[in-house]
DNA sequence: GTCAAGTTAGA
DNA sequence: CTAACTTGA
């Protein structure tokens, strides 16, 4: 292109000014309006804590340049800001995104340049040409397809800023005050910190305490990749392909992959085989989920966390899935919208194929009949008890394992924890009994 | 330590 | 045909 002209450059689930290649394909067209766009669609139906992580990343965004900041629906305020310029954006692959940018590129001029993944959902086939419906032999092409270097970072990016919408900026303010708790340090320099800390502190023995919720084993990085603060290619870049980390990033590329081969996995069963599967609605004992009090520890404390952090280990995410679809024979996506309403990292792809994972509905020739034990299942991950004594407050006076099993103790219940709402082995015998009913 | 058990991918 | 699969009893 000679005669340099003006773009708008449209943030989304790429918060970053580092390794962005839309934001560098903007650029090349001359100076930059960026763009971010609080989408009522989202905004609305997102609890206070997600709200407010989103709010804080854009405002941490709009320090390192100027952003302009605005309010609506995308199909009506992208075009009105593009006032005819060309629109550049990372490639969204969710189903509301797909169909968000397909009408607005019914408007502007839309070019999509890179994705929040490393390798762009789609592009991974078997050899019949076909997506992967297993993870393994999806994360050995995936491998060794691989991806493109990060791309550079611009020096002094020509962004100029445009008219913000005071109700917008004043939103994303207000939510950012209105944080239910301590969010973790927002913006890219935080997500770089916490990248070098975790790659030089925490990769060598990721293997074996990712595992452990009583440890502070796992990279904590999801938050940022979830609104592509990170891009999973820049951590990609710096470390062995073959590390264990680098697999769990290859979990999260498996899902986007899908999730866009089939959009309406995202809330209703990937597979038919358990179409006429039996579920519960119990009220009560999903409230009893909901706010950690089924008088199970592991779930308790978990679902605990996910309250008082908006984050969950996630063993522990198995864990409680497990309950509410085995032991409370409880319809995945009433677990799955309870999360992505509490995550600060909930993403469609991951937590809802995740959930169809243990519910035995989704990918991975799992099983149907795993169904995790919740007791042998905090003993082996959390054998100290820590993790439970943390967060309920309940069984803090029970030392060591014995956190796990109150039922064991003299001195159990004398701090009112819960009764367990169910036995475990009879709702583990009647979940099989569902599943081979469905399977004849 | 062994078995239970379903499905996929690639030899 | 066989290995693999975030397991439980």
């Amino acid at each position: 292109m000679s005669a340099k002209s003006s773009s708008v450059m449209w943030f989304r689930r790429d918060l970053r000014v580092r390794d962005n290649p839309a934001l560098l394909a903007a650029l090349d067209e001359g100076s930059v309006t960026a763009l971010f766009v609080v989408d009522p669609a989202i905004w609305s139906g997102a609890g206070a804590a997600r709200r407010a992580w989103l709010a804080a990343n854009v405002l941490a965004l709009a320090e390192r340049i100027p952003l302009t900041i605005q309010h609506g629906d995308p199909r009506t305020v992208v075009p009105r800001v593009a006032d005819g310029r060309r629109v550049h954006v990372s490639a969204e692959t969710t189903p509301y995104g797909r169909r968000r940018d397909d009408a607005v590129a019914d408007e502007v001029e839309l070019v999509a340049t890179g994705s929040p993944y490393a390798v762009g959902p789609g592009l991974v086939r078997n050899g019949s040409g076909e997506p992967y419906q297993v993870f393994t032999p999806f994360s050995r092409a995936w491998r060794e397809r691989g991806w493109p270097e990060p791309a550079r970072t611009p020096r002094s990016p020509d962004v100029v800023a445009g008219d913000s919408h005071q109700k917008a900026i004043d939103m994303l303010e207000q939510a950012v005050a209105d944080a239910p708790f301590d969010l973790p340090g927002a913006g890219e320099d935080a997500a770089w910190r916490r990248w070098r800390s975790f790659r030089d502190e925490g990769l060598g023995s990721y293997s074996s305490e990712r595992d452990r919720p009583d440890h502070d084993g796992t990279s904590r990085l999801s938050p940022y990749l979830h609104l592509g603060v990170l891009h999973p290619r820049s951590l990609l870049a710096e470390i062995d392909h073959s590390t264990t980390y680098a697999n769990e990033l290859a979990w999260r590329e498996f899902y986007a992959d899908v999730l866009w081969h089939t959009p309406s996995s995202a809330w209703e069963d990937l597979k038919p085989a358990l179409k006429g599967l039996r579920y519960d609605e119990p009220e009560d004992a999903i409230e009893a989920w909901r706010t950690g009090t089924t008088g199970f520890p592991i779930v308790d404390a978990g679902m605990r966390q996910l309250r008082e952090v908006g984050w969950m280990h996630n063993r522990v995410r198995m864990i409680t899935a497990s309950f509410l679809t085995k032991d409370l024979h409880v319809w995945w996506p009433v677990g799955a919208r309870h999360f992505l309403d509490l995550l600060i990292d909930g993403d469609v792809a991951s937590n809802n194929h995740g959930w169809q994972w243990v519910a035995g509905t989704g990918t991975d020739a799992s099983p149907y009949f795993r169904v995790f034990n919740p007791i042998t299942q905090g003993l082996k991950f959390d054998p100290q008890g820590d993790y439970v004594r943390r967060w309920v407050p309940e069984l803090a006076h029970l030392p060591g394992k014995s956190a796990h099993e109150p039922w064991k103790s003299d001195v159990g219940y004398e701090k009112d924890y819960p009764l367990r709402i169910v036995d475990h082995a009879d709702e583990r015998r009647e979940a099989l009994d569902r599943y081979q009913a469905v399977r004849g």
